[in-house]
DNA sequence: GTGCTGAGTGAAATCGGTTGCAGCGTCATT
DNA sequence: AATGACGCTGCAACCGATTTCACTCAGCAC
């Protein structure tokens, strides 16, 4: 069915060893042969076999890109970065869901079966461990998204999170906000465990301000609503640090069915800036994580490990910044 | 470095063969070998190569996922959904983003170079002959999402999106708006066209109804709000069919930010039923797309082409109903 | 004319598997 | 005891490419 390299060969006369160095660039062909072999393929329509020239080569330009954030959109920005970024390099990513049920374990060696290059796996909420797993099967590994480590095992491109919970921390205090609260992703997200470490940090030096915590199923709306209606029963802080933006914007619903007005009486600031966060109907003050460029670094961390697979992992952090927009009151 | 099956076969003292055929089921092989098979590679930690496999079989268990929605978070359900389905089946996404600059023919060739086993692509924007050109090139493909015809060149899975045309004009008649307009998405997508069609061939049917019609540059937020920002330069209309939801959420933010008050001034009515749709500070009346059954549908036939390619291609439409919310007036 | 260089070519081995075929031992049947 | 059937195994060819190596042949210097 398909044509081969044999049959290039044979209808332009030559060995297929000739066809196959017409093909690769780089490669000692005379113009005059590299002109027939191509007339020859153009007839028959033939385009190499990406699969069986990895077996002797040892690359499949597969990267394995994976991630368990099926649920927050700013990972469709995400995606689209990524598999835009990895198709301008001449990588394809090979997209793995993670979910509850896919044993971790399988995955790994799922991409080991299709000899991907490498690994990029996109999230915050995945443990450390899980993208060590892949560099122990020796598998070159970038984590996006991930927590810094000042030893890491491991490439990792991300932002500082306990520094952001320190940043919303002081933003919440200048506003002049005398209770507040952190209303957090999973507790087993690494990002959730940063965010509110720093969060908590910075407010031990005020302890005249009250401060509580929650935390909520996923980073997601539903999560987010879910959880502020829980609240909504109690007693609610003047201002929240929530999780990241989806959250927000969950825990924005919930307060606008429950009557409350934001900012007068409830102030929110997210974290992500994702697009969804500037639509007016939201006006989402938030923590804005330079998604491009870490998706950017992650990629150029990637190419620079296929070409070095012993090159030292390094940790690239980027710095946040506060997005003013309409949930949080003025400073006094 | 990688272990691969001599080394298993020396380790166990048996052929090559033995080794294969431990790790295929339905083979000939004693419990015995298999048993001293599987000791032997779990010893070296072996597991299969797939892609060197995939050369004597023919299959990859690749499924190329081609979609050009990467704007439009109703996808990142979509893309759960697919790489969900496939990784139950045992199937591999290999993820292309096709965006404007990338040449449809390129990603063609590039996923026959990969072997895939079949192609589904996603997207309602795309002309049928993207999706026709793999069928040419002898890839199984299904097209989710796409124009349904009655004599289909491929296995398309999708909605009546002319009878969603003419379901949303009833709907803004039976509720008495008396100056109703189309504001679609791109023109060039096959999906606006006959919702298009549906919505002006309904409202034929009452000439005394007046009926406008205009086209955003995407199925995005900022299209739909960058729109209706236009049109509130001259007069709109009383009730309005958005090309999808998220151009509906783009919509409904110009007019909340020109202080029109929906459902009172200005109704809208959008299609998908994103979850967002849902969102109590959304609360978007639209029509749903019943998304969850199309992907399973796709993954079906998908699934019923790898074992029967020459299967004749078929249109598998389903019926959508409409969602009240909040963004249309109660009906008279 | 001889020797050397270097570019271009093809034969053959190789990558990591699968599979048709032949050979083997075992067992039941006659 | 001979026969046949059957289950299991290994040999070797093959899938579609790449790459090493040896070889040829110009071109050039001497």
């Amino acid at each position: 069915m398909a044509v081969t390299l044999k049959d290039v060969a044979q209808r332009a006369g030559v060995s297929r060893s000739a066809v196959s160095r017409a093909f690769t660039d780089g490669a000692s062909v005379s113009e005059k042969m590299r002109k027939k072999v191509e007339k020859a393929a153009a007839e028959l329509g033939y385009s190499p076999n990406a699969l069986a020239s990895s077996l002797t080569t040892g690359r499949t330009k597969l990267i394995g890109l994976v991630s368990n954030n099926f649920h927050n959109p700013v990972f469709l920005e995400v995606f689209d970065l990524f598999t835009r970024g990895l198709q301008e390099k001449g990588l394809r990513p090979l997209l793995v869901n993670l979910t509850d049920e896919t044993d971790p374990e399988n995955s790994v060696r799922m991409l080991r079966q299709y000899s991907v290059d490498g690994v990029v796996v996109a999230s915050s909420t995945l443990s450390p461990g899980f993208a060590e797993a892949f560099r122990e099967a020796g598998v070159p590994v970038v984590h996006s998204f991930g927590r810094q480590t000042s030893t890491p095992g491991v490439h990792v491109v991300g932002i500082d999170n306990i520094e952001c919970g320190r940043m919303a921390a002081r933003e919440l205090v200048a506003r002049g906000y005398r209770s507040v609260a952190f209303l957090g992703g999973p507790k087993t997200a690494t990002s959730t465990q940063d965010r509110h470490e720093g969060f908590m940090a910075e407010l031990k030096k005020h302890p005249d301000i009250r401060v509580g915590q929650s935390f909520a199923s996923a980073y997601s709306f539903e999560a987010g609503r879910h959880e502020m209606q829980r609240l909504l029963q109690g007693e609610l802080a003047e201002g929240y640090f929530c999780g990241d933006d989806v959250l927000s914007i969950g825990v924005l619903s919930a307060l606008q069915d429950a009557g409350r007005k934001v900012p007068q009486d409830v102030g929110i600031i997210g974290l992500n800036d994702m697009e969804m966060a500037g639509w007016q109907n939201i006006n989402l003050t938030t923590i804005r994580q330079p998604i491009p460029e870490i998706i950017l670094a992650s990629l150029e961390l990637m190419e620079a490990m296929l070409s070095n697979p012993d090159r030292h992992p390094e940790a690239r952090i980027f710095p946040c910044t506060i997005v003013e927009r309409g949930t949080l009151r003025p400073r006094p």
